[in-house]
DNA sequence: TCACTCCGTTTGCAATTGCAAGCAGCGCCC
DNA sequence: GGGCGCTGCTTGCAATTGCAAACGGAGTGA
């Protein structure tokens, strides 16, 4: 297995939700499934069919794909190259927002050049990192955003150890 | 209204079985499930789960996804977002990286670039398009690379290359 | 004819999914 | 203080999955 194993599919698919800033129940009404089952789902005390799983990806409007790789249900067979090829290779894209995109992942490959394994309990205060490539007014927006979400449970921290 | 749409990936999975001249209870074997549950399956009496449709899938050495596609479990207009996938297994990314990525993608998206104009007017109307997973400041703070126009507020030269 | 093997199918049941209803906590307005 | 709406969680329960066992049919050999 790649190393995208977030351990559980229903972890994966709260941070998505909390993510796009959406309820256990809005995001269960979008889905068409029960809200007391989606909240079994994210705790992983319940195992959905793809069916369930499929409507669940339309509702947080993510790909149905990645929603079954990350539950083990696909594998990882394509190989998803690299982010900037897959970028060039999105018709869906304006080459102004490809340029944006392939400059903001870069930007953040220069912080960290030989990181490898989730660390995503970075420094909350990332103002120590002034030398961002980036734009000031994209990296203060950025930051915001990226820190703290002023919006329900602040804590999205893995909770397992 | 379960025979028509169950009924195709049965005999889209008989037809591969068949073609590949081995028997009900070998590709059970082979993919791990029970032959009565496989005969169920073929003849569309049962909604196999996406688990053992991964297992079939095996027994028949074809793609999963080709069978989710068949099952109707998988958007035919699903490869659009190989970018996410992508930045999703780019392991040198912090979770958080990730995130901002994904998002700023799927706001790029959401501009939908084909449809004449961006309207970047100061009217968010939150409660009218509450789709956008990005908070206002981000979205607003991207629009001036987004649009190839940067008129009003082009104090920032863009870096393109 | 009997015995054996393989084929796909049918039957009954344990385990699981997925849902409706209800519960406790929190914030806001009267 | 009481009420309303929202958050997520727990609790039974109907419906379904998926399997072990058993069934009828066809082919082969003694």
């Amino acid at each position: 297995m790649a190393l995208p194993k977030v351990g559980s599919i229903g972890e994966y698919i709260r941070d998505q939700r909390q993510q796009a800033k959406i309820s256990l129940r809005q995001l269960a009404e979008q889905a068409g499934v029960s809200n007391p089952y989606l909240s079994q789902i994210e705790r992983g005390l319940r195992k959905p069919s793809a069916e369930i799983l499929n409507q669940i990806a339309k509702g947080l409007r993510i790909s149905s794909q990645a929603l079954y790789v990350q539950a083990g249900l696909i594998e990882d067979r394509e190989p998803p190259s690299d982010v900037i090829s897959a970028i060039r290779a999105d018709t869906h894209l304006t080459e102004r927002q490809r340029q944006v995109l392939i400059d903001i992942y870069e930007s953040f490959r220069k912080e960290r050049p030989g990181d490898g394994q989730t660390s995503q309990n970075a420094d909350p205060g990332p103002s120590a990192d002034d030398e961002h490539p980036l734009p000031p007014e994209l990296v203060a927006a950025l930051e915001p955003y990226a820190t703290s979400n002023g919006n329900g449970t602040a804590n999205q921290e893995t909770k397992e150890g």
